[in-house]
Formats: structure tokens, C-alpha cells, sequence
DNA sequence: TGCATTTCTGGACATTTGTCCAGTAGAAGC
DNA sequence: GCTTCTACTGGACAAATGTCCAGAAATGCA
């Protein structure tokens, strides 16, 4: 549990309240094409990532559409299904060997009311989620392809490296095809 | 402040509490055409709309983009820039006469630490914007502008009546020549 | 009511993006 | 070392979407 003890700690939770958040998550293992997260089954976790690479997909006519992928050191969720408890509309599956450190809905609340601070951690978190995902719904909205694609190669260079362009294609909202065309213009 | 009253005591709220938040928002008046948030300023507020239409949108090109309008009795913010404390990317506008109940930061901090219950309301509220958002993301990503259009028919009929189809059009991220397009063929 | 302004539609053509596919290169397994 | 699989590129053509624009319809205002 290493990590989450250096991220929590980060956040300046120490002594029984650090030992008592650490203790409501546990590790799980997941080999590559492992579902984390299947569609019509409701997510009861969210979590943080020890390591691996995560992909957020829906199936439509028979293709996948990949609408995110999350890697090592950043939260993990179904939203929409964990926050609502409502079937999940999307499939998350491992892309690489990984684990993540996973806590329920029960366990994350009890940390809410009962720890100290806690509750203004989780609403931070909650805040920079929203945030991260404004801020992408906007570049979808406002910026092409091209310019999400640009954007990517100075903001997540490092996600870049690790993903097959295929899956980077599909976020962008456009064909691998496509993509070809983009990065060979930049070029 | 009557719709405010409705609304929070519809959320369990009473007495004291009930008077100690309503009494946290001052009610502010816009003309059409009015700047309720302006490209490059911290937006220092949040807001309950009491009525009226606002239009988000960002000029990119000399061309504006909306990305958002909101009706009354939902709540209104430029979230980035409230949350993070930086410039906003958007212009925010009343397309009509309105008026918002608005709240700044610190009295929002003091509700969530002092009035009992209100720290849940917000992460309630915190978790329902996600949901909203995230949800209009994946839409964005998943499904073509037409399935777009068909869904708010369904979905938000009240606003397509109110709202010109140039604004409508920006939001589904075509142009109005191709709106034009998309409505006559599902005819 | 009537004029001015804004909004909406759709034609003609240009550009962008997708589809289908074949070829190459590199990685994985035996 | 050879085969097999997967990822990536790019050609040729098709389909979707944008640009420019003019006329019709709707709306606001005097």
C-alpha cells in the first residue's frame, strides 16, 4: 500500500487517520483484457492507480469507441454509474498487466463523515474531476482534431508513449485513418 | 428569494439554516446581451437561475462557439474558473432578460463548514454536475451530431423552443447549414 | 400595419473525413 | 530463424460536412 500511504500522506493525513483511509482501500490485480468496469453491471468502486493502463470504451455497431484511458497515479472511476448507482453505459478493461487500490461506496462515505478533513479532501477531488472533464468537453466542443491532438503531445506526453494510436484516434474522435493523415501533416 | 426558499427547503432545509443560506445569495438583474462572466476575469460567484437564458460560449477565429446555455431553476457557473481561481476561457451572457441568485467563494465555504447538512448538499450537487457533465462528453464522443439532436429532442424540448438554431447548432458542433441538413432528413 | 432586422432554409461547390484495402514494419511466439 | 499477429501508413474513392450565398419566413419595433 505504498503509494496511497505517499498520496494521502501528500495530503497531509498522518497517525490513525492515515492508517484508517489506507486500511478502506484494497489492491487488486488485473492481467491485460481484464474488465474492471462492464457495461449493464452498476461500479460499486473507485479507486487509485498502483499501476497499468486503463481504456474506457462503448461498443457501437460492433466498434469499440475509446473515450478515455487513465494510467498509474491518478484516480479511477466509473462516474456516471458509481455516483448514480445505474448500470455502467461503458466498458473499462486493463490494456496492460496492472492494480489498482479500490474502495466501495459504503467505506468511501464512512471516511466522508467520520475523518477529519476527509470530507474537504473529497470534495477537492471531486472539484478537480470536474475540472479535468469541463476542460476536455470543452476542447471537444471548441478545438479540432488536430488541435486535441497537438494539445495532447505537450499535456500527456508520457500517454502518448504508452497507448496504440488506434486507442488515441478514438479519443480524438476520429479514424486511425485520420490520424495518419494528422500527424502527417505535422509533421 | 421565493424560488431559493422552494428549492433548498425542497432539500430538507429549515428554520435558521434555511434563512442563513438563502440569505448567502443576493439576487442580481441582467439585461440581453449583459456579460454575466467575461473571457479573461475570474468568475468570483456561482448561481441559482431565477430566470432567463445564458448562453457559454468562447470567439475562436472571430467566431463564437457556445458550448452550454442554461434555463432557470438550474444552477449556473463557470466552473473551471470558480473552482480553480484562473481567467476564464468563456464568455458567459444573458441571451434574454434574467436574474441569478449569486453566492461567492467565501460564503459558499461558510455554508459547507458551518450549516449542518450543507456540506452533503454540496458534494450531492458536486457529484450531480459531474454526472451532467461527464454524460454530455461521452455523448459528444459516442454519438454523431444527428443522434445529438434527436436526444435533446427528447431530452430538452423546452430548451430547443427557447433557444435560436445557430446556438443550438454550435452546441451539437455542426454549423447551422448542416443542422438545417440533419432537421430536414428526419422529417 | 408596415418596415427593418434576424433567423432559417437550401442550392452549388469545396474541403474534410471516412471506408476499404494492400503493403510494410515491428513484436511475439515456437 | 521463421511464422504469425498486430500496428501503422497511405492510395483511391465515397460520404459527410463546411463555405458562400440568396431568398423565404419569422420576429421585433415604430
Amino acid at each position: 500500500m505504498e503509494k496511497l500511504v505517499n498520496y494521502f500522506g501528500q495530503m497531509g493525513f498522518e497517525g490513525d487517520n492515515l492508517k484508517r483511509i489506507v486500511d478502506s482501500f484494497s489492491l487488486q490485480a488485473f492481467e491485460k483484457n481484464d474488465f474492471v468496469v462492464e457495461f449493464g453491471k452498476t461500479s460499486k468502486h473507485i479507486g487509485f492507480i498502483n499501476n497499468g493502463l486503463f481504456q474506457y470504451y462503448v461498443l457501437k455497431d460492433g466498434e469499440e469507441k475509446t473515450h478515455y484511458i487513465s494510467i498509474e497515479n491518478t484516480w479511477f472511476a466509473s462516474l456516471l454509474s458509481f455516483i448514480s448507482e445505474t448500470p455502467s453505459q461503458e466498458n473499462i478493461r486493463a490494456l496492460t498487466n496492472g492494480s489498482i487500490y479500490l474502495i466501495n461506496k459504503p467505506n468511501l462515505k464512512k471516511l466522508v463523515s467520520e475523518v477529519p478533513g476527509f470530507n474537504a479532501f473529497y470534495i477537492g477531488l471531486l472539484e478537480q474531476s470536474i475540472c479535468g472533464i469541463d476542460a476536455s468537453r470543452f476542447d471537444l466542443i471548441v478545438l479540432t482534431a488536430e488541435e486535441r491532438y497537438l494539445k495532447m503531445l505537450t499535456s500527456d506526453p508520457e500517454l502518448l508513449q504508452q497507448i496504440p494510436l488506434q486507442y488515441l484516434a478514438s479519443m480524438l474522435g476520429v479514424t486511425p485513418r485520420h490520424l495518419s493523415r494528422i500527424r502527417n501533416t505535422i509533421r
